[in-house]
DNA sequence: TGCCAGGAAGGAA
DNA sequence: TTCCTTCATGGC
């Protein structure tokens, strides 16, 4: 069953944040929602909801699909029990994920705030229905971006990201690289256009397959999980971890951020 | 001031 | 290919 909290402040997305207690707010697809853990079912009634929040995939056979290879992942998966891959959309994630380098997530979430113009006003809690309204600050299309200049972003406070950001929104608003196209193309092929943006690397790349084009099998790597792979998984490659690696790859990025004291706290 | 943060890029081995 | 060094920025 989706978790909420472990899903949302995992660190595969930005622009959630607990308002309350259990009450998640937060931004997709032009939509602005609030929402807890016991409106469960009310997501699923959604299409929207449903589909971004991955409700139609049995993530409970793939954790123990996965929790099986090794002891180690099975410690992991077992913390991680209830996150979902989010189906985000990927100029959204590609813009995120060039953000994310060299940074830390509070930073990353400020600038993303100030890239959409401001934050978003958290809606009351009622008893039923689901909590959500149009969004006052979706996120700038690529068109939106590609037309402005370094000095424009200013005051993002994104410093040398920019300029990548803004070579991403050229090449994606021409055409250049079509990030639809890549849900189907073979990864390696995916990976390589992605990586034709200036500022956009392996884990860059990585991060917005997975993230953003749901490409379950893509295995960012960052240094997070390069250190829990030398320590925890020596000599094992990724795709040993088959189909949902990039599932894998979250439990154990949740697991070692929650043993260094890094990340919320998982209820 | 110095260190750190979900890297990328370029060059050397 | 892999490893190492440099680059570059804001927050604490």
């Amino acid at each position: 069953m989706l978790n909420l909290r472990k899903t949302l402040l995992c660190g595969q997305c930005f622009r959630w944040q607990e308002t309350a207690p259990g009450v998640f707010s937060g931004t997709a697809g032009g939509r602005f929602l609030t929402v807890s853990q016991k409106d469960l079912p009310l997501l699923k009634a959604d299409p929207f909801w449903c589909s971004y929040f991955d409700l139609g995939t049995d993530y409970d056979t793939l954790q123990r699909q996965l929790a099986v290879l090794y002891p180690t992942l099975r410690e992991a998966a077992q913390l991680g029990m209830g996150i979902h891959i989010l189906r985000q959309d990927p100029w959204e994630a590609l813009c995120s994920f060039i953000l994310s380098q060299n940074n830390n997530i509070p930073r990353i979430q400020g600038i993303i705030n100030r890239l959409c113009g401001g934050q978003e006003e958290s809606l009351p809690p009622i008893m039923s229905g689901l909590r959500q309204q149009k969004s006052l600050h979706p996120f700038p299309s690529a068109e939106t971006l590609a037309g402005q200049t370094e000095q424009d972003l200013a005051p993002l406070r994104c410093g040398f990201r920019a300029r990548y950001l803004l070579d991403a929104a050229e090449k994606v608003a021409s055409g250049t690289v079509n990030l639809e196209a890549l849900r189907t193309a073979p990864l390696e092929e995916a990976r390589r256009q992605l990586m034709t943006i200036i500022g956009v690397g392996p884990k860059v790349a990585d991060c917005t397959l997975l993230y953003g084009l749901h490409r379950m099998e893509a295995f960012p790597k960052d240094v997070w999980i390069k250190r829990a792979m030398a320590q925890w998984f020596p000599g094992v490659a990724p795709s040993s971890f088959g189909p949902a690696a990039g599932l894998a790859q979250q439990y154990i990025f949740c697991w070692v951020r929650q043993q260094a004291g890094r990340t919320v706290s998982h209820k």
